[in-house]
DNA sequence: CTGAAAGCGCTTACAG
DNA sequence: CTGAAAGCGCTTACAG
């Protein structure tokens, strides 16, 4: 292997010292710009490339931030991810991704290694059943920005990056009453997590504004996976008074579910309409193509990485931020559109 | 900030040397059992954790491997990563995941970066447009070991890790034409790349030992995603012999332009039949739904972290491996059966 | 089984 | 604008 060059090898070859060298390669202020042209040249020349480790051991920082997610394999994930790699990548900083799985145990392990790698910052979505914040204490001990984003912990003074799943839930909702329909069964995930049960809130607000008694046995927690939406199916066929709607927080789910009741020969839009959550790709390929509400997934990744190196470099503070809220949108499509039928 | 725990912190409260304490924390054999206690104990007690940085600068290693993908977003590439994070997590690597955005010019960019990162290794799989692989040769020069996963480079001795995208697409086609179809239409991406040029080869050798001559007209090169699937559509409707049949190089494409031909009030599978490719839950979800080939994504990110590890430890040496090849499968759904409807 | 000592390649407070 | 020197926290060849 090719002897590594350092700043030392550009020291020797230009006579200077190997500190000018390290304030040249690193554009400081105070060196003279001819010497800084030299240094660059002989860098260029030698093939020099500095030291991460070197570099970080002194500065104590690594210009890394970690990220934790439920699952790396989601449309509303890979895409948050997505956003964050492309910021990351402009910024100079290095992304260390893990996924808990969706098991608390899992994440508790990725909060440990996170915090082993001496990650800059951590970016957390957290699992289903996460019900505790002890794992995330050694990183606020150690004054390391922790942002929360999508399924967030409250409580915490950490900030956080959500949109408006009230709103959402609301304007889901109110949509379908607004189609004529009364009888809105709502399918949903873990009711501990922030994002359903912000959902679940905006659905009753809806209900309630239009006086529509809210029954619990229209509210159903799932996995919010495909094969919950084909067990969904299962079990509307089998009820004796259906819904006339559904509102389910997730789109591959709705999918999978419009897709088996369609072979039960339940018509969607018509006996029953639907609503999704996440414009996934997949809600524009159905037929009918499915109403849901647009998540700014990449602008998500994109903001919260973008609020972290503000953060860490000083030109934003965080500790008085409580929330970023992102807007999302009402998308209607034929899944819900009882009069018309699309041309 | 609290001051972190060294080695030094340790080795004092204990009146031993930092170099044992360093030995036992790394549980080196010749050290005895009862100082490793010892050391863990204080360890734990103390709240140390190790400093990377130190640890690598000395070393000249970093338990990091790189991994440049076209996109994190697609259900492959999604998929193939949350295989590559589980295997690199429980051997305690760290992952550095960038993605070229099918763009070669990035692409160069992220390399340079993965190289001055000092990954001890990098996965690649390349863009569309990737026609060099000049930016590749500073980690061979280095013997920094490659492997090309999924969208190869040939002809540079890097081992690969693909699927017999021609034993694929000889099977999606010849499946089709034991349905009774002629004139399949081949929609692929950009056949530089070996997944479309495998594919493409497997289909001409489907029509030619089944006397089909192969027409160029029938080989349409797309961005095979979403709008792609869409104008497929158009084109068909459009044309005064139409094809039979399609074969898709992607799900998502596939699913797009079946939703597009249907709204068109052609048939599918009886006017045209679709064969598509990945398996993309997708597929699982439309009506009819999708005959594809199941491409083994997890296990194909599993097995390459798990290769680069074991070359990296030594227990496996990868100079000599050319190629290793996943099972594929092909997956008989609707959209593809003429005689007889599911039940 | 353990220790003393050197060194990995940087950065920066201090001095001039 | 530049330099000498110390130190970040480890690991390991050498010695015993």
């Amino acid at each position: 292997m090719a002897k590594e060059i350092t700043i030392y090898d550009i020291a020797n070859q230009l006579q200077i010292s190997p500190a000018t060298v390290s304030r040249a390669l690193n554009n400081h202020p105070a060196i003279n710009e001819k010497t800084k042209v030299l240094v660059n040249a002989k860098a260029e020349e030698l093939g020099y490339r500095s030291n991460k480790f070197a570099s970080n051991l002194r500065k104590q920082s690594t210009s890394t931030i970690g990220v934790i997610v439920p699952r790396l394999n989601s449309y509303i994930m890979s895409t948050v991810l997505a956003g964050m790699e492309k910021i990351a990548n402009e910024e100079g900083f290095n992304l260390i991704i893990s996924q808990s799985l969706e098991s608390q145990k899992k994440e508790i392990a990725n909060a440990q290694t996170m915090f082993n790698s001496r990650v800059d910052g951590l970016l957390v979505s957290v699992a289903f059943d996460t019900d505790s914040f002890e794992h995330f204490q050694p990183f606020l001990k150690k004054k390391i920005p922790l942002i929360f984003f999508d399924r967030i912990l409250e409580n915490n003074n950490c900030p956080s990056i959500v949109i408006d799943n009230t709103k959402a839930g609301y304007e889901a909702t109110n949509h379908l009453i607004q189609q004529g329909r009364s009888n809105i069964l709502h399918i949903t995930g873990n009711l501990q997590r922030n994002v359903y049960a912000d959902r679940l809130k905006g659905y009753q607000q809806a209900l309630l504004e239009n006086e529509i008694p809210f029954q619990k046995e229209f509210l159903w927690e799932t996995a919010l996976n495909l094969e919950a939406g084909k067990e969904v199916a299962q079990r509307i066929k089998a009820m004796p008074n259906r819904p006339d709607a559904l509102f389910i927080a997730s789109d591959l789910c709705a999918v999978a579910c419009i897709s088996a009741l369609k072979e039960m020969g339940i018509d969607v839009p018509n006996d029953i309409s639907v609503v999704g959550f996440n414009n996934d790709p997949v809600a524009q390929v159905i037929a009918p193509k499915l109403t849901t509400i647009h998540y700014p997934a990449k602008e998500m990744g994109e903001i919260a990485v973008k609020s972290m190196i503000n953060h860490l470099k000083g030109t934003m503070n965080l500790d008085k931020t409580n929330a970023i809220t992102l807007r999302s949108e009402l998308i209607v499509r034929e899944s819900s559109r009882i009069i018309e039928h699309s041309a």
